[in-house]
DNA sequence: CGAGCCATGTAAACAGTTACATGATTCT
DNA sequence: AGAATCATGTAACTGTTTACATGGCTCG
């Protein structure tokens, strides 16, 4: 259940409402975590019952209102914990190690193609995270300026690092999946000759 | 679904019952796909009423007996269906990057703890991998034994070699881990001074 | 005034986990 | 005889996805 301290971790920064978090959840944050709308509305409601937000009514035009949620203080505490305390031991459930696992099933094109694919989808995310890193560094990113004002000025190097050393890890990871990627078309060379063409 | 993907997989090598595969998931493909046996039964009957394995009764003892499956045409077709076909988009979701870029809000100590955790499980996971990759070259795990000897000779190569691949990248991701993790405690000993003790 | 975004849901289905349960076989 | 392993489930619950739905606001 960590969509619930991904919310956390976002109403630290800023008090927001449910359509906000879901548009976080599109773009920073959500290259950490994703959830669609319908789970996000569901589980702030959730919070709310166990008081680790709570909801306030805002305007919105003449006759509109939308609910803007604020950590509480066992909001603050509940985040905290969960930060404090060892994960449970995750399972490893690997679809692309899977797949390549019996790739002397597949049709060596169609191997190829998804190999190409791969890479190329975490060259694409890479880039996004590096445009991501630079910015944080940069301190330009808006959730980190809100979570900044609220903190003492000798804690902004810590903030600030702790976001990229998080980023650069994704950053990595994505690195070691294009050249998985690569060595497996290289292998598929090896096996059934360079590609015609 | 991969569930039943990877009970396909298999069952490619080796007609088995639930349970046989049960221990399978705790063992090599377990490294890359888990379930409980729960799981496992029930996806077998859904496979069955696909018609995608049917069912043997095997003699068990005196008065038992036992359900082994059996992978059909119609398993095969489906199993080289998947492979061919790339896989849907997946979500990054990225727990461990989650909590690390929030880690100012964590007991310095209790940060490290995890670090230290972090880099340790996947170094276990690591040389296990490294183990079943040197047994996989030297044709040593049954699952693949019996792969190998209803395959014609010439394929025998690329059949080692995509599962060393897929091993390796496994290993490979690992070995990510354990440096974005000493990385993390490096951070730490930065920004908190080195531990003392 | 229409398109696109803002904003929030319900309901059904699917995937995966956990607790509980039962009985046979094999090994020591 | 008892323990460990083999073998197969049911049921409840949690987490996640997908389809469907509704209405207000803003901008061109």
């Amino acid at each position: 259940m960590s969509l619930r301290y991904a919310l956390l971790a976002l109403l630290a920064a800023e008090p927001m409402t449910g359509y906000d978090a879901f548009r976080y959840f599109e773009s920073s944050i959500g290259y950490m975590w994703h959830a669609p709308h319908t789970q996000i509305y569901a589980e702030l409601r959730q919070m709310e019952r166990d008081a680790l937000v709570s909801p306030e009514d805002v305007a919105r035009g003449e006759r509109g209102t939308k609910r803007r949620y604020h950590m509480t203080d066992r909001g603050t505490t509940e985040f905290r914990r969960w930060l404090n305390e060892p994960l449970p031991p995750q399972r490893e459930r690997d679809v692309h190690r899977l797949k390549a696992a019996y790739y002397e099933w597949a049709d060596p094109a169609a191997a190829r193609t998804q190999l190409r694919e791969h890479a190329s989808v975490h060259e694409q995310r890479r880039a996004e995270w590096e445009r991501l890193v630079a910015a944080l560094k940069a301190r330009e990113v808006p959730l980190l300026q809100y979570r900044l004002d609220k903190s003492p000025p000798e804690e902004h190097d810590a903030i600030v690092r702790f976001k990229v050393f998080a980023y650069d890890g994704m950053i990595n990871r994505a690195t070691t999946e294009i050249e998985w990627a690569r060595t497996g078309l290289e292998l598929m060379d090896e096996l059934y000759g360079p590609e015609p063409g």
